[in-house]
RNA sequence: CGGGGUGUAGCUCAGCCUGGUAGAGCGCCAGCUUUGGGAGCUGGAUGUCGUAGGUUCGAAUCCUAUCGCCCCGACCA
Protein backbone atom coordinates (compact mmCIF):
# COMPACT_ATOMS: atom_id res chain seq x y z
CA UNK A 1 0.00 0.00 0.00
CA UNK A 2 1.07 3.58 -1.18
CA UNK A 3 1.21 5.62 1.80
CA UNK A 4 0.06 8.71 -0.93
CA UNK A 5 -3.33 6.56 -1.51
CA UNK A 6 -3.71 5.25 1.80
CA UNK A 7 -6.62 7.31 3.48
CA UNK A 8 -4.61 7.71 7.10
CA UNK A 9 -5.06 11.55 8.28
CA UNK A 10 -2.76 11.94 10.86
CA UNK A 11 -3.09 14.83 13.56
CA UNK A 12 0.12 16.60 14.75
CA UNK A 13 -1.43 18.23 17.60
CA UNK A 14 -3.29 16.17 20.61
CA UNK A 15 -6.89 16.47 19.87
CA UNK A 16 -8.36 18.56 22.90
CA UNK A 17 -11.24 15.77 24.14
CA UNK A 18 -9.44 12.99 23.92
CA UNK A 19 -7.87 12.57 27.27
CA UNK A 20 -6.21 9.02 27.59
CA UNK A 21 -3.14 8.23 25.29
CA UNK A 22 -5.37 5.25 23.18
CA UNK A 23 -7.89 7.58 22.53
CA UNK A 24 -5.46 10.22 21.85
CA UNK A 25 -3.45 8.19 19.46
CA UNK A 26 -6.24 6.42 17.71
CA UNK A 27 -7.33 9.80 16.53
CA UNK A 28 -3.49 11.49 16.01
CA UNK A 29 -2.87 8.48 13.75
CA UNK A 30 -6.06 8.32 11.76
CA UNK A 31 -7.28 5.00 13.06
CA UNK A 32 -10.68 5.86 14.24
CA UNK A 33 -13.23 9.57 14.10
CA UNK A 34 -15.85 10.07 16.46
CA UNK A 35 -19.19 9.80 15.19
CA UNK A 36 -20.95 11.11 18.31
CA UNK A 37 -20.76 10.35 21.73
CA UNK A 38 -19.12 6.70 22.10
CA UNK A 39 -19.76 6.26 18.77
CA UNK A 40 -17.23 5.73 16.46
CA UNK A 41 -16.00 5.28 12.38
CA UNK A 42 -12.92 2.96 11.93
CA UNK A 43 -10.90 4.23 9.39
CA UNK A 44 -8.44 2.09 7.18
CA UNK A 45 -5.59 1.72 9.62
CA UNK A 46 -8.25 1.23 12.62
CA UNK A 47 -10.35 -1.37 10.74
CA UNK A 48 -6.98 -3.29 10.02
CA UNK A 49 -5.99 -3.65 13.46
CA UNK A 50 -9.95 -4.34 14.24
CA UNK A 51 -9.79 -7.17 11.89
CA UNK A 52 -6.39 -8.60 12.88
CA UNK A 53 -7.46 -8.71 16.76
CA UNK A 54 -10.79 -10.36 15.37
CA UNK A 55 -8.93 -12.98 13.43
CA UNK A 56 -7.02 -14.06 16.41
CA UNK A 57 -9.97 -14.38 18.46
CA UNK A 58 -11.96 -16.14 15.94
CA UNK A 59 -8.72 -18.55 15.67
CA UNK A 60 -8.93 -19.31 18.79
CA UNK A 61 -12.50 -19.50 19.51
CA UNK A 62 -12.27 -22.09 16.52
CA UNK A 63 -9.29 -23.87 18.02
CA UNK A 64 -11.21 -24.52 21.62
CA UNK A 65 -14.12 -26.26 19.50
CA UNK A 66 -16.50 -22.91 19.03
CA UNK A 67 -18.26 -22.36 16.15
CA UNK A 68 -18.82 -19.12 14.39
CA UNK A 69 -22.45 -17.61 13.72
CA UNK A 70 -24.18 -14.38 13.01
CA UNK A 71 -26.82 -12.94 15.20
CA UNK A 72 -29.23 -9.81 14.98
CA UNK A 73 -28.12 -7.09 16.11
CA UNK A 74 -31.80 -5.66 15.79
CA UNK A 75 -33.78 -8.19 18.37
CA UNK A 76 -37.61 -8.49 18.95
CA UNK A 77 -39.20 -7.39 22.19
CA UNK A 78 -40.50 -10.70 22.94
CA UNK A 79 -37.76 -12.59 24.13
CA UNK A 80 -36.61 -10.40 26.28
CA UNK A 81 -40.21 -10.03 27.60
CA UNK A 82 -39.94 -14.49 28.28
CA UNK A 83 -36.57 -13.86 30.08
CA UNK A 84 -37.95 -10.99 31.75
CA UNK A 85 -35.37 -9.08 31.23
CA UNK A 86 -37.21 -6.50 28.93
CA UNK A 87 -38.14 -4.73 32.39
CA UNK A 88 -35.05 -5.55 34.19
CA UNK A 89 -32.93 -4.16 31.93
CA UNK A 90 -33.17 -0.48 32.37
CA UNK A 91 -32.15 2.36 30.21
CA UNK A 92 -28.76 1.01 28.86
CA UNK A 93 -30.69 -1.08 26.08
CA UNK A 94 -32.08 1.24 23.16
CA UNK A 95 -35.52 0.20 22.58
CA UNK A 96 -36.44 1.34 19.13
CA UNK A 97 -40.06 0.56 17.32
CA UNK A 98 -40.85 -1.08 13.91
CA UNK A 99 -43.22 1.41 11.52
CA UNK A 100 -45.75 -1.48 12.99
CA UNK A 101 -45.37 -0.41 16.25
CA UNK A 102 -43.69 -3.21 17.07
CA UNK A 103 -41.28 -3.28 20.22
CA UNK A 104 -37.57 -3.81 18.94
CA UNK A 105 -33.94 -3.26 20.57
CA UNK A 106 -30.57 -2.72 19.41
CA UNK A 107 -28.82 -5.96 21.27
CA UNK A 108 -26.41 -4.94 24.25
CA UNK A 109 -26.03 -9.01 24.45
CA UNK A 110 -27.67 -11.80 22.84
CA UNK A 111 -28.73 -14.96 25.41
CA UNK A 112 -31.93 -14.55 24.34
CA UNK A 113 -31.14 -14.97 20.96
CA UNK A 114 -28.57 -17.91 21.02
CA UNK A 115 -31.01 -19.98 23.72
CA UNK A 116 -34.03 -19.02 20.65
CA UNK A 117 -32.43 -20.89 18.24
CA UNK A 118 -31.13 -23.24 20.58
CA UNK A 119 -34.21 -24.56 22.13
CA UNK A 120 -36.17 -24.36 18.19
CA UNK A 121 -33.04 -26.58 16.76
CA UNK A 122 -31.74 -28.84 19.79
CA UNK A 123 -33.71 -31.51 20.97
CA UNK A 124 -31.21 -34.21 22.39
CA UNK A 125 -28.79 -34.73 24.61
CA UNK A 126 -26.57 -36.26 21.91
CA UNK A 127 -26.05 -32.64 20.21
CA UNK A 128 -24.33 -31.38 23.18
CA UNK A 129 -21.93 -30.33 24.24
CA UNK A 130 -21.92 -27.20 21.85
CA UNK A 131 -20.66 -23.35 21.64
CA UNK A 132 -21.86 -20.55 19.45
CA UNK A 133 -20.02 -17.74 19.12
CA UNK A 134 -20.49 -14.47 17.12
CA UNK A 135 -18.44 -11.37 16.92
CA UNK A 136 -20.32 -8.59 16.30
CA UNK A 137 -22.21 -4.74 17.53
CA UNK A 138 -23.69 -4.62 20.36
CA UNK A 139 -25.26 -1.39 21.92
CA UNK A 140 -25.71 -0.33 25.09
CA UNK A 141 -26.73 2.83 25.92
CA UNK A 142 -23.72 4.03 28.48
CA UNK A 143 -25.02 6.79 30.91
CA UNK A 144 -21.42 8.14 30.70
CA UNK A 145 -19.65 6.89 27.52
CA UNK A 146 -15.69 7.60 28.13
CA UNK A 147 -12.02 7.00 26.85
CA UNK A 148 -12.88 6.37 23.07
CA UNK A 149 -13.32 3.15 22.13
CA UNK A 150 -12.72 2.24 25.91
CA UNK A 151 -16.38 3.06 27.44
CA UNK A 152 -18.42 2.92 23.77
CA UNK A 153 -21.64 2.65 23.47
CA UNK A 154 -21.35 1.09 19.92
CA UNK A 155 -18.85 -1.72 20.28
CA UNK A 156 -17.28 -4.95 18.79
CA UNK A 157 -17.69 -7.80 20.97
CA UNK A 158 -17.20 -11.46 20.56
CA UNK A 159 -19.84 -13.61 22.35
CA UNK A 160 -19.68 -17.08 22.70
CA UNK A 161 -22.74 -19.16 24.44
CA UNK A 162 -22.26 -22.92 25.57
CA UNK A 163 -25.12 -25.40 26.29
CA UNK A 164 -24.17 -28.87 28.37
CA UNK A 165 -26.33 -31.39 29.39
CA UNK A 166 -24.43 -31.18 33.16
CA UNK A 167 -22.43 -29.30 35.52
CA UNK A 168 -19.66 -31.61 34.66
CA UNK A 169 -20.15 -30.92 30.65
CA UNK A 170 -20.93 -27.12 31.52
CA UNK A 171 -17.60 -26.52 33.57
CA UNK A 172 -15.47 -28.22 31.11
CA UNK A 173 -17.14 -25.90 28.17
CA UNK A 174 -16.44 -23.15 30.83
CA UNK A 175 -12.74 -24.34 30.91
CA UNK A 176 -12.21 -24.49 27.18
CA UNK A 177 -12.90 -20.86 26.87
CA UNK A 178 -11.00 -19.65 29.83
CA UNK A 179 -8.21 -21.59 28.56
CA UNK A 180 -8.46 -20.10 24.85
CA UNK A 181 -8.79 -17.03 26.43
CA UNK A 182 -5.69 -16.62 28.20
CA UNK A 183 -4.39 -17.95 24.55
CA UNK A 184 -6.04 -14.96 23.10
CA UNK A 185 -4.84 -12.06 24.63
CA UNK A 186 -1.34 -13.40 24.54
CA UNK A 187 -0.99 -13.52 21.01
CA UNK A 188 -2.42 -9.93 21.07
CA UNK A 189 0.64 -9.22 22.96
CA UNK A 190 -1.84 -8.81 26.15
CA UNK A 191 -1.28 -9.66 29.77
CA UNK A 192 -4.76 -10.42 30.76
CA UNK A 193 -5.16 -11.80 34.40
CA UNK A 194 -7.98 -13.88 35.08
CA UNK A 195 -9.90 -12.48 38.42
CA UNK A 196 -12.98 -13.75 40.19
CA UNK A 197 -15.67 -11.55 39.74
CA UNK A 198 -19.28 -10.40 40.13
CA UNK A 199 -21.56 -12.34 37.70
CA UNK A 200 -23.65 -9.20 37.25
CA UNK A 201 -26.98 -8.56 35.72
CA UNK A 202 -26.05 -11.41 33.29
CA UNK A 203 -26.21 -13.52 35.86
CA UNK A 204 -24.56 -16.87 37.08
CA UNK A 205 -22.09 -17.76 40.06
CA UNK A 206 -18.84 -18.59 38.47
CA UNK A 207 -17.33 -15.95 36.62
CA UNK A 208 -13.88 -14.66 35.71
CA UNK A 209 -12.85 -11.45 34.38
CA UNK A 210 -10.19 -10.92 32.18
CA UNK A 211 -8.04 -7.99 33.39
CA UNK A 212 -5.06 -5.99 31.67
CA UNK A 213 -3.57 -3.95 34.05
CA UNK A 214 -2.87 -0.15 33.07
CA UNK A 215 -3.07 2.81 34.71
CA UNK A 216 -6.15 4.28 32.75
CA UNK A 217 -8.37 1.38 33.54
CA UNK A 218 -11.67 1.84 34.97
CA UNK A 219 -11.55 -0.49 38.10
CA UNK A 220 -9.49 -1.22 40.86
CA UNK A 221 -7.80 -4.62 41.17
CA UNK A 222 -5.49 -6.77 42.95
CA UNK A 223 -3.10 -9.96 42.33
CA UNK A 224 -0.27 -11.95 43.12
CA UNK A 225 2.72 -10.85 40.72
CA UNK A 226 3.62 -13.95 39.78
CA UNK A 227 0.74 -13.67 37.12
CA UNK A 228 2.89 -10.97 35.17
CA UNK A 229 5.29 -13.77 34.03
CA UNK A 230 2.99 -16.99 33.88
CA UNK A 231 3.90 -18.99 31.01
CA UNK A 232 0.84 -19.36 28.66
CA UNK A 233 -0.64 -22.67 28.08
CA UNK A 234 0.75 -24.34 24.20
CA UNK A 235 -0.32 -26.62 22.31
CA UNK A 236 -3.82 -27.13 24.18
CA UNK A 237 -6.01 -30.51 23.89
CA UNK A 238 -9.14 -28.63 24.23
CA UNK A 239 -10.74 -32.20 23.73
CA UNK A 240 -8.80 -33.07 27.36
CA UNK A 241 -9.39 -31.89 31.00
CA UNK A 242 -8.17 -28.34 31.29
CA UNK A 243 -8.87 -28.61 35.01
CA UNK A 244 -5.79 -28.54 35.78
CA UNK A 245 -4.28 -25.37 33.60
CA UNK A 246 -7.45 -23.57 35.21
CA UNK A 247 -6.43 -24.34 38.74
CA UNK A 248 -2.79 -23.77 38.43
CA UNK A 249 -4.13 -20.24 36.75
CA UNK A 250 -7.13 -18.83 39.53
CA UNK A 251 -4.63 -20.62 42.53
CA UNK A 252 -2.83 -17.54 43.27
CA UNK A 253 -4.74 -14.65 44.87
CA UNK A 254 -6.46 -12.02 42.37
CA UNK A 255 -9.69 -10.29 42.63
CA UNK A 256 -11.54 -7.28 41.14
CA UNK A 257 -12.67 -4.64 43.29
CA UNK A 258 -16.15 -6.15 43.98
CA UNK A 259 -14.35 -9.94 45.15
CA UNK A 260 -11.49 -8.58 46.74
CA UNK A 261 -10.64 -9.89 50.13
CA UNK A 262 -8.03 -7.27 52.32
CA UNK A 263 -7.23 -9.87 54.27
CA UNK A 264 -6.26 -12.41 52.37
CA UNK A 265 -4.59 -10.06 49.67
CA UNK A 266 -2.75 -8.87 52.35
CA UNK A 267 -0.74 -12.05 53.49
CA UNK A 268 0.60 -12.02 49.70
CA UNK A 269 2.99 -9.00 51.43
CA UNK A 270 5.44 -7.63 48.66
CA UNK A 271 4.12 -9.91 45.90
CA UNK A 272 0.77 -8.48 46.40
CA UNK A 273 0.13 -6.09 42.96
CA UNK A 274 -3.20 -3.19 43.63
CA UNK A 275 -3.56 -1.98 40.22
CA UNK A 276 -5.75 -0.61 37.96
CA UNK A 277 -6.98 -2.89 35.07
CA UNK A 278 -9.09 -2.90 31.94
CA UNK A 279 -11.43 -5.43 32.06
CA UNK A 280 -10.68 -7.07 27.72
CA UNK A 281 -13.17 -10.31 28.54
CA UNK A 282 -15.29 -12.08 31.17
CA UNK A 283 -16.58 -15.24 31.76
CA UNK A 284 -19.79 -16.54 32.95
CA UNK A 285 -21.19 -20.51 34.33
CA UNK A 286 -24.81 -19.62 33.79
CA UNK A 287 -26.46 -22.54 34.75
CA UNK A 288 -30.34 -22.68 34.24
CA UNK A 289 -30.95 -19.09 34.29
CA UNK A 290 -32.14 -18.47 30.74
CA UNK A 291 -32.33 -21.89 29.78
CA UNK A 292 -35.37 -22.67 32.39
CA UNK A 293 -37.29 -19.42 31.78
CA UNK A 294 -37.42 -20.16 27.51
CA UNK A 295 -37.49 -23.59 27.65
CA UNK A 296 -34.33 -24.69 26.59
CA UNK A 297 -34.54 -28.54 27.03
CA UNK A 298 -33.32 -31.44 25.63
CA UNK A 299 -33.82 -34.98 26.32
CA UNK A 300 -31.27 -36.75 28.06
CA UNK A 301 -29.75 -40.38 27.77
CA UNK A 302 -32.45 -41.45 30.56
CA UNK A 303 -35.37 -40.32 28.55
CA UNK A 304 -35.97 -37.32 30.16
CA UNK A 305 -35.80 -33.97 29.52
CA UNK A 306 -33.66 -31.42 31.65
CA UNK A 307 -33.13 -27.63 31.31
CA UNK A 308 -29.39 -27.26 29.47
CA UNK A 309 -26.05 -25.75 31.41
CA UNK A 310 -25.18 -22.30 29.52
CA UNK A 311 -22.18 -20.63 30.16
CA UNK A 312 -21.42 -17.02 28.12
CA UNK A 313 -17.98 -15.85 27.78
CA UNK A 314 -17.57 -11.97 26.09
CA UNK A 315 -14.53 -10.78 24.73
CA UNK A 316 -14.55 -6.77 23.93
CA UNK A 317 -13.07 -6.47 20.88
CA UNK A 318 -12.25 -3.25 20.58
CA UNK A 319 -11.65 -2.50 23.78
CA UNK A 320 -8.80 -4.85 23.08
CA UNK A 321 -7.54 -2.38 20.42
CA UNK A 322 -7.46 0.42 22.69
CA UNK A 323 -6.14 -2.26 25.60
CA UNK A 324 -3.36 -2.77 23.17
CA UNK A 325 -2.39 0.38 22.54
CA UNK A 326 -2.66 1.78 26.51
CA UNK A 327 0.15 -1.30 27.09
CA UNK A 328 2.38 -0.76 23.97
CA UNK A 329 2.94 3.11 23.23
CA UNK A 330 5.88 5.39 23.69
CA UNK A 331 6.64 9.35 23.61
CA UNK A 332 6.14 9.05 19.82
CA UNK A 333 3.39 6.98 19.33
CA UNK A 334 1.90 3.57 19.04
CA UNK A 335 3.77 0.53 19.25
CA UNK A 336 1.94 -2.17 17.50
CA UNK A 337 2.62 -5.94 18.49
CA UNK A 338 3.52 -7.80 15.25
CA UNK A 339 0.16 -9.98 15.45
CA UNK A 340 -1.84 -7.04 15.18
CA UNK A 341 -0.08 -4.48 13.25
CA UNK A 342 -1.89 -2.63 10.68
CA UNK A 343 1.07 -3.05 7.97
CA UNK A 344 3.92 -5.54 9.17
CA UNK A 345 6.61 -3.38 7.84
CA UNK A 346 6.43 0.17 6.53
CA UNK A 347 9.11 1.61 3.74
CA UNK A 348 10.37 5.09 3.92
CA UNK A 349 11.68 6.49 1.13
CA UNK A 350 13.57 9.46 2.17
CA UNK A 351 14.78 10.90 -1.40
CA UNK A 352 11.45 10.61 -3.73
CA UNK A 353 12.35 11.52 -6.73
CA UNK A 354 15.75 10.32 -6.95
CA UNK A 355 16.18 7.04 -9.17
CA UNK A 356 17.87 4.81 -6.88
CA UNK A 357 15.92 5.43 -4.27
CA UNK A 358 12.52 4.65 -5.90
CA UNK A 359 13.64 1.86 -7.45
CA UNK A 360 15.02 0.12 -4.50
CA UNK A 361 11.53 1.03 -2.20
CA UNK A 362 9.73 -0.35 -5.56
CA UNK A 363 11.52 -3.50 -4.91
CA UNK A 364 11.20 -3.94 -1.97
CA UNK A 365 7.51 -3.37 -1.41
CA UNK A 366 6.71 -6.15 -4.09
CA UNK A 367 9.29 -8.30 -2.73
CA UNK A 368 7.72 -7.92 0.45
CA UNK A 369 4.03 -8.56 -1.17
CA UNK A 370 5.16 -11.39 -2.76
CA UNK A 371 6.39 -13.16 0.51
CA UNK A 372 3.12 -12.02 1.68
CA UNK A 373 3.62 -9.13 3.81
CA UNK A 374 1.76 -6.19 4.08
CA UNK A 375 4.15 -3.29 3.81
CA UNK A 376 3.51 0.27 3.60
CA UNK A 377 5.18 2.35 1.42
CA UNK A 378 5.90 6.20 2.55
CA UNK A 379 6.17 7.04 -1.13
CA UNK A 380 4.66 10.72 -0.21
CA UNK A 381 6.96 14.07 -1.20
CA UNK A 382 7.34 15.13 2.32
CA UNK A 383 10.72 15.77 4.62
CA UNK A 384 12.11 13.13 6.46
CA UNK A 385 11.03 14.25 9.63
CA UNK A 386 7.53 13.98 8.93
CA UNK A 387 7.55 10.32 7.62
CA UNK A 388 10.06 9.44 10.58
CA UNK A 389 6.66 10.68 12.44
CA UNK A 390 4.16 9.07 10.66
CA UNK A 391 5.34 5.72 10.81
CA UNK A 392 6.14 6.04 14.51
CA UNK A 393 3.20 7.58 15.49
CA UNK A 394 1.21 4.76 13.05
CA UNK A 395 3.41 2.20 15.02
CA UNK A 396 4.03 -0.24 12.31
CA UNK A 397 6.70 -2.75 14.24
CA UNK A 398 9.34 -2.88 10.88
CA UNK A 399 10.49 -0.10 9.51
CA UNK A 400 12.83 -0.09 6.39
CA UNK A 401 14.44 3.21 5.68
CA UNK A 402 15.73 3.97 2.14
CA UNK A 403 18.03 6.86 1.42
CA UNK A 404 20.47 8.56 -1.02
CA UNK A 405 23.12 7.97 1.41
CA UNK A 406 22.80 4.50 2.15
CA UNK A 407 21.17 3.09 -1.26
CA UNK A 408 24.63 4.43 -3.01
CA UNK A 409 26.88 1.63 -1.20
CA UNK A 410 24.04 -0.77 -1.54
CA UNK A 411 22.88 -0.72 2.20
CA UNK A 412 19.31 0.24 3.64
CA UNK A 413 18.16 0.90 7.25
CA UNK A 414 15.93 -1.84 9.12
CA UNK A 415 14.48 -0.25 12.31
CA UNK A 416 12.74 -1.88 14.86
CA UNK A 417 9.68 0.27 16.04
CA UNK A 418 9.80 -1.24 19.93
CA UNK A 419 13.02 -0.95 20.49
CA UNK A 420 14.34 1.94 17.96
CA UNK A 421 17.25 0.06 17.48
CA UNK A 422 18.44 0.24 13.84
CA UNK A 423 20.72 -1.89 11.73
CA UNK A 424 22.70 -1.07 8.25
CA UNK A 425 21.66 -3.96 6.08
CA UNK A 426 21.73 -5.11 2.50
CA UNK A 427 17.90 -4.61 0.91
CA UNK A 428 18.34 -8.49 0.71
CA UNK A 429 19.43 -8.64 4.03
CA UNK A 430 16.32 -6.60 5.44
CA UNK A 431 13.62 -9.44 3.76
CA UNK A 432 15.50 -12.18 4.27
CA UNK A 433 15.27 -10.93 8.49
CA UNK A 434 12.04 -9.94 8.26
CA UNK A 435 11.25 -13.34 6.47
CA UNK A 436 12.80 -14.96 9.32
CA UNK A 437 11.21 -12.76 12.05
CA UNK A 438 7.61 -11.74 11.35
C1' C B 1 -28.58 11.35 36.62
C1' G B 2 -25.76 15.02 40.11
C1' G B 3 -21.24 18.33 39.81
C1' G B 4 -17.67 20.98 36.74
C1' G B 5 -15.79 22.65 31.99
C1' U B 6 -16.25 23.83 26.95
C1' G B 7 -18.19 25.12 21.80
C1' U B 8 -14.57 30.81 17.13
C1' A B 9 -10.89 28.03 10.05
C1' G B 10 -9.26 20.94 9.02
C1' C B 11 -6.25 20.88 14.20
C1' U B 12 -4.51 23.66 18.74
C1' C B 13 -6.19 28.10 20.53
C1' A B 14 -6.51 33.90 21.23
C1' G B 15 -10.42 37.58 21.06
C1' C B 16 -15.50 37.84 25.26
C1' C B 17 -14.52 40.84 31.32
C1' U B 18 -14.90 46.63 29.06
C1' G B 19 -20.24 45.52 22.32
C1' G B 20 -17.86 48.79 16.89
C1' U B 21 -18.42 44.19 12.07
C1' A B 22 -12.89 37.83 12.26
C1' G B 23 -7.41 36.62 14.36
C1' A B 24 -2.53 33.56 15.33
C1' G B 25 0.29 29.02 14.85
C1' C B 26 0.03 24.46 12.43
C1' G B 27 -2.44 22.15 8.20
C1' C B 28 -4.27 23.01 2.92
C1' C B 29 -3.21 25.31 -2.42
C1' A B 30 0.70 27.81 -5.79
C1' G B 31 5.83 29.22 -6.47
C1' C B 32 11.01 29.43 -5.10
C1' U B 33 14.80 27.63 -1.83
C1' U B 34 15.64 23.44 1.16
C1' U B 35 15.89 18.00 2.14
C1' G B 36 18.58 11.60 7.27
C1' G B 37 13.90 13.14 12.91
C1' G B 38 7.33 17.20 12.24
C1' A B 39 11.94 23.21 7.06
C1' G B 40 12.31 28.71 5.29
C1' C B 41 10.44 32.70 2.37
C1' U B 42 6.49 34.81 -0.78
C1' G B 43 1.53 34.69 -2.29
C1' G B 44 -3.46 32.40 -1.72
C1' A B 45 -8.10 29.85 -0.14
C1' U B 46 -11.05 28.60 4.11
C1' G B 47 -15.62 30.78 9.24
C1' U B 48 -23.85 31.03 8.88
C1' C B 49 -18.16 32.63 15.93
C1' G B 50 -22.87 25.35 18.06
C1' U B 51 -28.32 26.73 17.31
C1' A B 52 -32.66 29.83 18.25
C1' G B 53 -34.63 33.99 20.36
C1' G B 54 -33.85 38.74 22.90
C1' U B 55 -31.37 43.65 24.28
C1' U B 56 -28.87 47.40 21.19
C1' C B 57 -27.87 52.11 16.00
C1' G B 58 -24.52 47.83 16.20
C1' A B 59 -23.55 41.18 19.28
C1' A B 60 -18.28 36.18 18.78
C1' U B 61 -18.68 39.61 23.04
C1' C B 62 -24.47 41.14 27.14
C1' C B 63 -29.35 38.22 28.47
C1' U B 64 -32.62 33.77 27.88
C1' A B 65 -33.45 29.08 26.02
C1' U B 66 -31.66 24.91 23.65
C1' C B 67 -28.19 21.30 21.52
C1' G B 68 -23.38 19.01 21.26
C1' C B 69 -18.79 17.47 23.32
C1' C B 70 -15.18 16.59 27.46
C1' C B 71 -13.94 15.63 32.71
C1' C B 72 -15.26 13.93 38.05
C1' G B 73 -18.92 10.92 40.62
C1' A B 74 -22.90 7.05 40.68
C1' C B 75 -23.43 2.85 36.80
C1' C B 76 -21.13 -0.67 33.33
C1' A B 77 -18.13 -5.55 28.02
Amino acid sequence: MRLSRFFAPTLKENPTEAQVVSHRLMLRAGMIRQHTAGIYNWLPLGTRVLQNVARIIREEQDAAGAQEIIMPTIQSADLWRESGRYDDYGAEMLRIKDRHERDMLYGPTHEEVVTDIFRNNVKSYRDLPTNLYQINWKFRDEVRPRFGLMRGREFLMKDAYSFDIDYASARHSYNQMFVAYLRTFARMGLRAIPMVAESGPIGGDLSHEFIVLADTGESAVYCHKAYLDKPIPENVDYGADLTSIVQDWTSLYSATDEKHDAGKAAELGADLISARGIEVGQTFYLGKKYSTPLGAKVVGADGNSVDVEMGCYGIGVSRCVAAIIEASHDENGIVWPDSVAPFHVGIINLKVGDTACDEACEKLHRALGLQGYDALYDDRDERAGVKFADMDLIGIPWQIVVGPKGIAKGIVELKRRATGLKEEITPEGALAKLGATI
